[in-house]
DNA sequence: CAGTGGTCTAGACCACCAA
DNA sequence: TGGTGGTCTAGACCACTGC
């Protein structure tokens, strides 16, 4: 199954991104799309959906299919983003340290973040990621050790998304997150460079697989200065 | 017309919602609802792909659509909602109180954030927010005055968008955000309770009407300790 | 194996916009 | 008025789950 609306959806999201179409151009008509690509009217309006909760498109009843303008910059927290692809698309330098990775069994606090039953044996992951040779956020995950039965340092510093999705074959599906500012514990203050700062940007998430099962628990502690989180939002009537 | 998608998708929300269906039960399955609401499948498929967008319930391919637990408290600066529909949903007296409301002619600054002409009539706004009387949000709104010709400071302090979208009968559809942390100026420790707080929470709004024109920039500063941004999102692959 | 959700089709009618 | 997107239908075949 190769899903030919995702085709045409990765087809014209590149164009747009690559600017061969450019913002406020009207896209080829539903009719047309749908002779073009040989298929039927749903299909391509199940990729232009797609394209406009995506940001790249607005569609107007009566008119077309409207291309917006591009984000510059995109250093998108939001969505579901590890570390490791948003590095990508900065021009720092990137750093990951482990400071710690160990397998515990779950009680109060572990237990609780990640409602599973006492005793469960889960990964505690500690990581320092500096940019431009500065600590400036701190990563502390609690991970299912039955998801992730050979994590290693290795992989703890590449990406654990990468890890679990190729070599273990976990869907990651969904994840609830909050973002909040909160004081710097001293424990913050030993590992990061503060810079001056009392504050943190704190972004905890619980991340869940396709079958429902919370598998992580993340708080992310980013000093205020190098702290950014865009966001595209549908208006919902 | 009266959507039947939306008129089941609003019927099984609120069930959630009010917990007649508990987190972890399963829907009844497609063809049981398309029966049910006497329809197509399809048109139960886009019900259902709605609540999945929204973290009410999560599919399962050969088994069916789960119910998930739905977050307590939920303080919903993400999406696209206003700090009415916000004030709503907390159990601390609220109050707006509007600092400046004028109509100013585009230039420099203002002319760059609304990507307007120059000379365009614009709205400027500043309001405070008060929780339990401490003044914790201050809201600075640009407004292009084509948009909400007679705005007063009566409707500024109840809700603009209401107002809009009810009175003027404007759609709005789409809004870019940004949320940062930043140091607090004197003009915003003038006006507000800062409680010993140097830094600010700082939401910055793009909002945009269906026809694709910006028509707000928001700036939303947030006392620290008052701020919180939650955030439901699904994975893209 | 039967039942579930995932994808796709061909066609219909409607509401909206511009010429 | 003709073209656009919005909604809905009835049916088909596939992939996955659990028994």
């Amino acid at each position: 199954m190769q899903r030919k609306f995702q085709a045409i959806y990765d087809l014209i999201a590149r164009e747009i991104q690559a600017e061969k179409m450019e913002a406020g151009q009207l896209l080829p008509s539903e009719n047309e799309l749908t002779e073009r690509f040989e298929t039927s009217r749903e299909t391509v309006r199940k990729a232009l959906q797609l394209l406009s909760q995506n940001g790249y498109i607005q569609k107007l009843q009566g008119k077309g299919s409207v291309v917006l303008e591009q984000n510059k910059l995109p250093l998108p927290v939001s969505g579901l983003t590890s570390f490791k692809e948003l590095a990508r698309s900065m021009s720092q330098t990137v750093e990951t340290q482990v400071l710690a990775l160990k397998q515990k069994l779950a009680e109060g606090y572990i237990q609780e973040v990640l409602q599973c039953e006492k005793g469960t044996p889960v990964w505690e992951l500690h990581r320092l990621r500096k940019l431009d040779g500065e600590a400036v956020i701190y990563d502390k995950d609690l991970l299912l050790a039955a998801c992730a039965p050979a994590l290693t340092e290795a992989i703890a510093r590449d990406s654990i998304y990468d890890y679990l999705e190729q070599d273990v074959g976990l869907s990651i599906s969904y994840a609830r997150k909050e973002v909040v500012v909160e004081e710097a514990g001293s424990a913050d203050a030993e590992v990061m460079d503060m810079g001056g700062y009392q504050q943190l940007a704190v972004v905890r998430s619980a991340v869940y697989l396709e079958d429902t099962t919370l598998f992580q628990y993340t708080e992310s502690k980013h000093r205020p200065d190098k702290f950014r989180f865009v966001d595209f939002a549908r208006r919902t009537k």
